[in-house]
RNA sequence: GGGCGUGUGGCCUAGUCUGGAUAUGGCGACAGCCUCCUAAGCUGUAGAACGGGGGUUCGAAUCCCCCUACGCCCGCCA
């Protein structure tokens, strides 16, 4: 793999500290990428100055006459230095690069350390909702952004299965008559159980005894019944199948589940709370322990000696550091003390790795919070099914795609949809879920980036197919909207580095439409099947073109439609 | 009361971490483009001094302080 842009960025870092003799870290901070007019990369000499005490117009004149660029040149603009790679070089190598590597085109090397992304991991009480989907598409495109960038990555649910919410349903369960229920409306397991869970909670509000029965389950599986356990495993297995279905069509497939049930049978929370009664910020009150930092007690286990969540949480932690050397969760906003609690107790109790946490908003519907104990939500299912119908009927408007494929092209429009829909806004700003926005097909939308990849698909569906070999094609007059598009494909590892080191996934989302933009204008300015001399050479990029986007649709895990 | 986060054209949004040269893109509005590889596309016009105020700086959407609106959290729940 070769990438020019990487090289370039290299060249230029190297070449300042050796001209100028300060830090290389120092450069890189400084060094940006400016508007287009002015080059590829911009050196602002202010910062420069005050640790060289020399004048910012000065530093930038010294080096824009010391230095030479091997593949590009450089300029003073002022107190700037504008770099500018040779874009006839960056196209040709680019051109070479995507048609040697295919859709692997931005993976970067293999990296020693083994990855393990935690997400999603609702409490299995029924199923996810718009609002819950954030997490897992959030979480799954890290991961596949991760994987890209070059780690050995393992995608974890943590299954609470023993909490009080399990409780409720398991309650319900065994409680209600399905006759009081009202009628399933989607014959998914998860569907159909969630009518317990929200029915129990309907009594839990009207009839003291049942939370006086709900305390007793949990106390006799705390004390270790065997039925009870069971049952909770059971039920929680159940939802578990719906929830992975959902997630599956998003092109969310987990590798591997760990429940909290599980910590408790092997002895790992307690072996936890042993620990920490031993570190310093550790305390008793009442016979209850409590970890203590900044002023601030998290109870890790009650005065009975049974365990808390905080406990267990440090306990999988432990866990999953075992299995990985990098970990990193994907939370809602509302764990976000939870978290410190985690990252700081596993400090003080030198357990590492400490995870890197990825905290989002939350997601309200039309401006209402929602629930899935009150029952207040769009759910995820709900929003596929919907997405799946509009991409259908747009799809039949238009009539481009093979009879036998409307289904699996709908498909993969819908739940690009979906995905895109969520993942493009950054995870700490607040959504606020519109059908109508959702479902918005045009614009800075899932379809818009598959078009773009569809009319590549078609223009080399209808080349013939002739002979092409790379370094024997003609690349020497580029014209402007030819190498545009090359640069903006070759700034894919760029991004896909980004996104990894900010853990902000919605970078490769705005980088998917620009790159779709920049096609589209290409696909109208330059005739590729028709063009007279340079068929070969633009079919090579419209082929490079393709292969970026192939890649890019697969690290945001949304499908590429052949036809639309 | 305290902590964390968010506030950018009518609406949504990038940029904020790592301060820099005319603030990104979309929706909507208006005006245009299909005898030519799919118009889910493309072009153009209008529209924001970045919640408010103060400060630091040669320079602030970006850093600091105060205020404000909204969200989340502050349980021997998870």
């Amino acid at each position: 793999m070769k990438y020019v842009i990487l090289e370039f960025e290299d060249e230029i870092i190297q070449k300042v500290h050796e001209t100028l003799q300060v830090p290389k870290e120092m450069i890189e901070e400084n060094l940006e990428i400016p508007r287009e007019e002015r080059g590829d990369y911009a050196l602002p000499c202010y910062s420069l100055s005050s640790t060289l005490k020399k004048d910012p117009n000065k530093i930038a004149e010294e080096l824009s006459e010391k230095i030479e660029l091997e593949r590009g040149h450089i300029k003073k603009t002022g107190p700037y230095v504008n770099f500018e790679i040779d874009k006839a070089y960056l196209s040709r190598e680019t051109i070479f690069t995507c048609l040697e590597m295919e859709e692997n085109f931005g993976e970067l090397p293999a990296k020693k350390e083994k990855m393990m992304v935690e997400h999603t991991s609702a409490n299995p009480n029924g199923p996810l909702h718009v609002g819950r989907a954030r997490n897992p598409i959030i979480g799954d495109t890290l991961a596949r952004i991760y994987e890209k960038v070059g780690y050995d990555v393992e995608k974890q649910y943590y299954v609470d299965d023993i909490g009080r919410q399990m409780a409720i349903l398991v309650w319900g369960i065994l409680n209600i008559d399905e006759n009081e229920l009202p009628k399933i409306e989607r014959k998914k397991i998860d569907h159909e159980l969630v009518r317990y869970y929200q029915e129990a909670n309907r009594s839990l509000e009207e009839d003291e005894n049942v939370e006086q029965e709900i305390q007793d389950m949990i106390r006799s599986m705390e004390k270790g019944d065997e039925k009870i356990f069971q049952h909770f495993k059971d039920s929680a297995q159940k939802i578990m199948e719906g929830i992975a279905g959902s997630l599956a069509r998003l092109n969310i497939v987990l590798d591997s589940y760990k429940s909290e049930s599980s910590l408790i049978e092997d002895g790992s929370v307690d072996e936890m709370i042993k620990k920490l009664s031993k570190i310093e910020n550790t305390g008793e009150e009442d016979g209850a322990i409590y970890y203590e930092k900044d002023g601030k007690k998290t109870f890790v286990a009650r005065k009975n000696r049974t365990s808390l969540y905080p406990a267990r949480d440090l306990a999988y932690h432990k866990w999953k550091g075992e299995q990985a050397d990098i970990l990193l969760d994907v939370l809602g906003e509302d764990h976000k003390l939870h978290g410190e609690f985690i990252r700081n107790a596993l400090e003080d109790l030198d357990i590492r790795p400490v995870p890197q946490i990825v905290f989002h908003s939350f997601v309200t519907f039309e401006g209402k919070e929602m629930s899935t104990r009150k029952g207040t939500y769009v759910t995820l299912d709900q929003f596929m099914d919907t997405a799946h119908e509009k991409a259908k009927e747009e799809i039949q408007k238009r009539g481009n795609a093979l009879p036998e494929e409307v289904e699996s092209t709908a498909e993969k429009i819908g739940m690009g949809a979906v995905r895109y829909h969520i993942i493009k806004v950054q995870p700490q700003k607040p959504i606020d879920f519109v059908w109508d926005e959702a479902l918005d097909f045009e614009g800075d939308s899932a379809p818009f980036l598959q078009y773009s990849y569809t009319r590549a698909n078609s223009i080399l569906e209808k080349w013939d197919h002739s002979t092409l070999e790379p370094r024997s094609l003609d690349l020497q007059d580029l014209e402007e909207g030819e190498m545009r598009l090359m640069k903006r494909i070759s700034e894919f590892p760029r991004v896909l580095m980004d996104a990894a080191h900010n853990n902000s996934p919605h970078l490769l989302a705005k980088y998917a439409h620009r790159l779709a933009a920049e096609f589209n204008q290409f696909y109208r300015d330059y005739p590729v099947l028709q063009s007279k001399n340079k068929k070969l050479e633009r079919v090579a990029m419209v082929k490079s073109f393709k292969f970026a986007m192939g890649g890019v649709l697969r690290s945001l895990g949304i499908g590429k439609p052949r036809k639309m």
